[in-house]
DNA sequence: CATCAATTGTTGTCGTCAACAACAATCTTT
DNA sequence: AAAGATTGTTGTTGACGACAACAATTGATG
């Protein structure tokens, strides 16, 4: 079904492609700077998933040096809040599936920030612990987020960043 | 190097994986209701990934009739704004990958809603436009776009959601 | 007490998505 | 004409969400 169009580069030349060559792009190599998006201004969905995509990548980016993404930051900072948990119960507060969870816990174990200790009452789930290691570390990782954090401010205003976050506490 | 702790349940009655049983957990089973963040309120990141992952959930489940995400929403908005577009001029105004686009293209193509016509002045390039079906669909894909956004201001109210957009403005 | 449903951690697959790296065709510059 | 940049394309990698199974264990019901 999609054979037809998607050959016209590769397998240029077949004259199939070339049907209704008319002048059409008025603007067609703009610099992509004057674009109107229409109705997309507007759209909650789209100015927040490129905020999001920023965030991500200065987070990623001001934390690159100990190597710790979001999600592991968020994971560590729930256990170190509240040692003891058990898996499930980190997932549901963060709105993570439990088998994610499992190789996220793989790797800050590996790396021996977290602990898995098996649980006295119930035998099936898991305590979990940051290690010595993780305290410490997480203590840096905090200086390291907010840092990021001051990043935002500079970005969309220290005010406005307060409203964001009050905005959005019903989400936390 | 991972194969210690990782076993412990497979492998159950290892006996190496239950040192240290002490009772640590004192909520172990929490039902994930009253959980303490900590340091995680009061980072925008978090709060963006959680709101930006329920406003994707509701637009897909608004538009789930017309089977659209929204990417492909916004690039339909985008070519039906600005007609005659080549896809570099498109990826760029929506910050994605003109890898990525390439497969976004051949599916809305292949649904005839956009069509790739050759430029005239650059043969290198392709005028996107929007077909006479994509026009009458994207009209029809607007109108459930806006009952998502109703769905919104809902959740986080009329005045926040304004607030957000105007927030947010310098990343559209 | 025996049995069956629910829970917990785990493994696996699938699809989306961002980020890169190549490549052929084509344009631009020199 | 030659060198470099651009455009569309293909491919891979890794993070991530969603879902479906499964063994071990717990809890509730009979």
């Amino acid at each position: 079904m999609a054979g037809q169009q998607k050959t016209s580069r590769k397998a240029a030349g077949t004259a199939a492609a070339i049907r209704r060559a008319r002048s059409h792009g008025a603007n067609g190599g703009a610099a992509g700077d004057d674009i109107g998006l229409d109705a997309l201004v507007g759209h909650a969905g789209y100015a927040v998933r490129r905020f999001q995509l920023w965030i991500f990548q200065d987070f990623i980016k001001t934390l690159a040096t100990v190597d710790i993404r979001p999600t592991q930051y968020s994971v560590m900072t729930v256990i170190g809040a509240n040692p003891g948990l058990s898996q499930m119960a980190v997932a549901k507060r963060l709105g993570i599936e439990r088998a994610r969870l499992v190789h996220l816990l793989d790797s800050l174990e590996d790396r021996e920030f977290v602990s898995r200790v098996p649980s006295a009452t119930d035998r099936r789930s898991h305590a979990l612990h940051l290690t010595a290691r993780g305290k410490t570390a997480l203590a840096q990782f905090k200086r390291l987020a907010a840092e990021h954090e001051r990043h935002v401010a500079e970005k969309i205003g220290k005010e406005n960043r307060k409203q964001l976050l009050q905005i959005l506490a019903c989400f936390t």
